[in-house]
DNA sequence: CCCCTATTTGCATACCTATGCAATGCTATA
DNA sequence: TATAGCATTGCATAGGTATGCAAATAGGGG
């Protein structure tokens, strides 16, 4: 009783055409309402289920979604991957995974493209003008997510992106800060040259600067969190030490904070306040009880999958949609 | 310059047939130098990547593996994800993520198995003896990872599994406690009917009982935060509390160790010792430094691997992996 | 009872590639 | 030089489904 029904043998069984099988399996198509029930009833017998490959073959619709990572270390794509892949199957779409470091996804794609999936998710990773332009040309939507295309004219005019509202973000927790009277403030930076980072950073230093002050110091920790750790043990190296620090995202902020209280053995928020960005749900930790920025998974995947169904249906204009965010008060900045 | 292009047309450009297209993508076909070489000049000009799709249609062999998971919380699984993609990119499969509730599996194994998938692997997940034998009889392979199949017969002999030694880790992690002091041992259990659960904690109550001792209490935290932090309240409401716990996973034990400093302010270990299992990446994080089993997440998704390659070649014996897994001393646990 | 329309059905083809088979060309050996 | 043997190539078909088109059927109104 092997699964290899086709529809030719279902049809046989049922004493009616292939086409009659094809269109009882195709919603809206047309069908009596008794050849249906013969259909379907052949199909049990046989176990039979449509050949999605066969299918996808004529349509031109994989209904398939590749969705492009590079690493999952940071809890915040792990969510992401969860949120995605549920809302796509409401949608019958499915997503096949894809595993990249950061520069060797243009490989990646080329691969990618064999499947004929039906759009390219692509989670905090940039794609060079040249492959951009070439899934544009090959007419496969291509989102950014939680990353703005390059500046390059070319790649920013062929594919749309997901981000939240990173320079307000920033903006907002250097305004916290000053608030409550901090101000010698370090930036703990994720990878230069990302969006994120950068934009963050902006809000930052624009901040500082209209009140004419300046960051104290900066270390580099590439999102890591090794790294993390490593730039934090600089920033409170010197004999002059920052009494807050800005940290690009929560995964970092975490690390930092073990070391300034372990390590340093300095207190958060008594002495040094620690701010982070994305409100993974470690945050929330009651160790941690970190003061963040929150990106909302759920309207930044929900964008996404908006996104990719207004583009999969033919619009070719690319949009970079920015998601609004939110400062998550908790525990990790010194009060006034 | 829509990469639509097909191997005819490229066959045409180069001036051969379709077949020398075909051969020229087929490692160790039978081409020329010469033909290969007009034929990747004129693929290059196309852009031509062969149609996977189309491919496997005659192939038979979609090279796509289904993972199915149901929740990903807890960080051991994003790890497997992110191992299992990569191991299998190497060999030239992919990964398509099902995302399900953990009893709605068999729904999304009839969506699967449209996909033509190559195998399949499970995380934490059962499968109904039904839907077993529909994969098998499909001459899909399944493997189960991180549970063992059902007890019925029916799909004990059909599905594979990879799992970590969970009984023996449980009788170790008895055995430390032991041997220091503790005789009031609480077990925090995951999701009652779990193989997981079952072995871990049926090895924490054999060693117990060869030492004439027997569990203290037990609460139940079904492999959730929520959960767990309710089940340690549970725990230490009344007045005869345990001065240890075993918690069945990393992620509940994290939980019970914020609700054991925070809200019942004992202190870990001296007042109550906490050991875990999986050793997920938090589990070192300086907050918690707990003490826990490692399962090792690269050999068990090596294992599953292998299994999946040697289950594809037509071997329709289904095995039973067992991984060994590792204490791993941190600090959680009082000294003797 | 007939004709017109609406619905249902089957035939044939297309989607794109892999592969068995026969034909071709070529080299080397006797 | 003839022939066997090998490497290369093209032809034709298969894999499972969707769909345009024409044929067939049913239904309804006059």
């Amino acid at each position: 009783m092997k699964s290899n029904a086709t529809a030719h043998e279902v049809g046989r069984l049922a004493q009616v055409s292939q086409s009659a099988v094809s269109r009882t399996f195709t919603p809206g198509a047309s069908v009596s309402k008794e050849t249906r029930d013969k259909v379907m009833a052949a199909a049990n017998t046989l176990g039979y289920r449509p050949n999605a490959l066969a299918r996808s073959l004529i349509t031109r619709r994989s209904h398939i979604i590749a969705l492009v990572m590079s690493y999952l270390e940071n809890q915040f794509y792990p969510l992401v991957i969860e949120k995605l892949s549920q809302k796509l199957q409401k949608r019958g779409y499915h997503v096949l995974m894809f595993i990249s470091d950061l520069d060797q996804a243009d490989d990646v794609l080329a691969e990618i493209l064999q499947y004929q999936v039906d759009g390219i998710v692509m989670a905090s990773t940039t794609l060079s003008p040249a492959l951009a332009k070439s899934c544009s040309d090959s007419g496969v939507p291509v989102i950014l997510f939680n990353r703005v295309p390059d500046t390059s004219a070319l790649a920013r005019f062929s594919t749309s992106s997901v981000t939240s509202d990173n320079y307000r973000g920033g903006r907002q927790v250097a305004e916290l800060l000053l608030e409550r009277g901090h101000r010698k403030i370090a930036f703990l930076a994720g990878l230069e040259n990302s969006s994120t980072n950068l934009e963050r950073e902006r809000g930052l230093n624009d901040v500082l600067q209209e009140s004419k002050l300046c960051v104290h110091s900066r270390a580099v920790g590439h999102y890591s969190f090794e790294g993390a750790q490593e730039a934090t043990r600089q920033l409170f190296a010197g004999l002059d030490r920052p009494d807050a620090v800005f940290v690009a995202n929560d995964h970092m902020a975490i690390a930092a904070m073990d070391v300034l209280r372990i390590e340093l053995n300095l207190r958060v928020p008594q002495d040094v306040s620690v701010v982070g960005f994305d409100d993974v749900p470690q945050a929330a930790w009651g160790s941690y009880r970190l003061t963040t920025v929150m990106q909302s998974v759920e309207d930044m995947v929900g964008a996404t999958v908006d996104l990719l169904h207004e583009q999969m249906q033919g619009e070719v204009c690319p949009r970079n949609v920015v998601i609004p965010c939110r400062m998550v008060l908790r525990h990790s900045v010194r009060a006034a």
